[in-house]
DNA sequence: CTGTTAGCGCCTTCAA
DNA sequence: TTGAAGGCGCTAACAG
């Protein structure tokens, strides 16, 4: 009869016990205690509450990891990997993968690459050498070689936001282009004949789409897309609103602008009041509480957290019931809203 | 020589390759294989070669939850259990420990209690069982005897935002208390002697903090609290309007409101502006683009990263250096600012 | 420099 | 109904 005794990181304060020191305390062998512990049906009721009791007198907590290590189970965690988690998209996101995680008693592991690829690059290493059961990931960069799940044995990946590149794995997207469409539809509607775009960087696939769902619209009312109109804004903080000034300067200005993202129609909705102008403004992404703004705006709305719950249901598919889920990539579309903010 | 072929979850796809798998393939032992991988010094410059070739070939990973199991060393991983992760107060103090704890190499597993005590208790449990290496909890309850250290073999634990009730554990808090006496102090220097309340639940901590720095201020500047300006709002949507529109339309209304969160702020902000009343309004938390509203409204603003890193930072002294922490509870108080928000 | 033995905490298998 | 042996994947502690 043996009782283990190191401590929890060297510094010994409070021993945590295992099943052996229950085993002792209990007058079993260990093989007792994790029957009783499991519910297992061979145990006489008597020995189970001795262990019982003996557990609970030892603050007894099975050890997961070394559960999990033989079983040969899996971690029970899902690896989540977001560009920027203090954005509210993401947050919202990884809400709706917690909430669907959590409902099938998985725990969810953040990362965050600050749209950094190489940070990215370790996050997946170090995710996939901690045996996640699978991840989702916001893709960084434009290189997935290293999301592919035939690189990491078949560990399942889904990406959000934006299409893999390469590998065959399953994807959510917002329905970038039939949003922008509709929104930059209902400018045309109003009678909007020049219309300026405030784009994301062109190497984004969001962007892209964005910009495509604009110029779509444009051709089905047959009106001709000015590319002087057109402005690829940097993700950086004003740059929105001095493409918007630029724009509104010009000798032929634009009487409306679509802004791609909520960034640069926060910084058009700055231009466009600074300078006193009417110009019609939607955008992509919500701006929460823009009906207390002064003037109207049109935003392209979607949840963010369906996202990340269709994600999770992807993932959880191949993780809880790969033989029941088809092997090639399966796909989802998040339906976007328009909604009309006004004044008052 | 044999060779491991189960695969990651029963259904065979790829199976995952062992230290044998890469010995086998190598012609060395699982011990050269591990001290290679290692960067041990002990293996000579061609050994390790072939090793890391073998590796390479098979996309071979280290198991990292093995490698714990045997090390005894930690499981590298902090969880974080919230109220309300799509809450922007908390995913920006979850991005602020995130950056702490990747700083440091470790990552953090997160869980939404939804305010929920029975969730909290169970994510507890769960996270402890998963052996991670210290918490930061946002409590959920008042009841916190489940997440005193003692019960939990001296894991560390760090509270957040309200402070441990019995647990001698440490904790971060906002200035509750000054934020709001300094909001209230701009009040009465504008002049205003009859200013309305909109707090929290009685039960809250915050809630009380907040009210008693409200009191103080008043008390300072020698104006009486009437107490029918003071109204508890409940957490639901329309609360803080309804309660805003029932103390404008008062015979004797108050010609200023302090409102103690962000949901009554923007629900007072409505209440006064539907009634075109020239009330005066101040709230705790920030109100993001309020510069773009019609009326002027003055917040107290602090950085909820802030609140993560120090929670973390505290966290990470436990786990890092246990040795050369002191044992009692540290706390640290997150400074506030007053931030005053005016259209145009 | 390399390999063997043993065991982290738990559970599967088989024997008592 | 209970226990002993063995091993999950990895690595300390010893051989050689």
């Amino acid at each position: 009869v043996t009782t283990t005794t190191r401590g929890r990181t060297g510094h010994v304060r409070f021993p945590t016990p295992t099943m052996r020191d229950v085993a002792a305390h209990a007058s079993v062998s260990a093989m007792t205690v994790s029957r009783a512990l499991r519910d297992d049906p061979g145990v006489s009721p008597e020995t189970r509450k001795r262990v019982l009791a003996a557990a609970e007198a030892l603050r007894y907590r099975r050890n997961d990891v070394a559960r999990g290590l033989r079983t040969g189970r899996s971690s029970g965690l899902l690896g989540l990997v977001v560009t920027n988690l203090s954005n509210p998209f993401y947050s919202e996101m990884a809400l709706g993968v917690e909430s669907l995680a959590a409902e099938h008693g998985l725990r969810v592991v953040i990362g965050n690459t600050n749209g950094e690829a190489a940070r990215e690059l370790q996050l997946v290493d170090d995710l996939a050498s901690r045996r996640v059961d699978g991840m989702i990931v916001i893709p960084a960069g434009h290189d997935h070689a290293h999301l592919d799940p035939a690189a990491l044995h078949g560990l399942p990946v889904v990406f959000a936001a934006s299409p893999p590149s390469g590998p065959q794995v399953d994807y959510v997207l917002v329905d970038d282009f039939g949003g922008t469409r509709a929104a930059t539809a209902s400018l045309l509607a109003a009678g909007h004949r020049r219309i300026g775009f405030l784009g994301l960087q062109r190497s984004l696939w969001t962007g892209a789409e964005r910009l495509r769902g604009f110029c779509a619209a444009c051709e089905d009312a047959g009106v001709p897309v000015d590319d002087d109109l057109l402005r690829m804004v940097a993700p950086e903080p004003g740059a929105a609103e001095a493409a918007t000034r630029e724009l509104l300067g010009r000798a032929d200005p634009p009487t409306a602008l679509f802004a791609a993202n909520n960034r640069n129609t926060v910084g058009a909705y700055r231009a466009i009041s600074a300078a006193g102008s009417g110009v019609a403004l939607a955008g992509f992404d919500d701006v929460p509480l823009a009906d207390l703004f002064t003037s109207p705006v049109t935003v392209v709305t979607y949840e963010p957290a369906e996202i990340g719950r269709q994600a999770a249901q992807l993932l959880l598919d191949r993780v809880l019931a790969p033989e029941r889920t088809p092997t090639h990539p399966r796909h989802v579309t998040v339906a976007t809203t328009l909604k009309a903010y006004r004044p008052g």
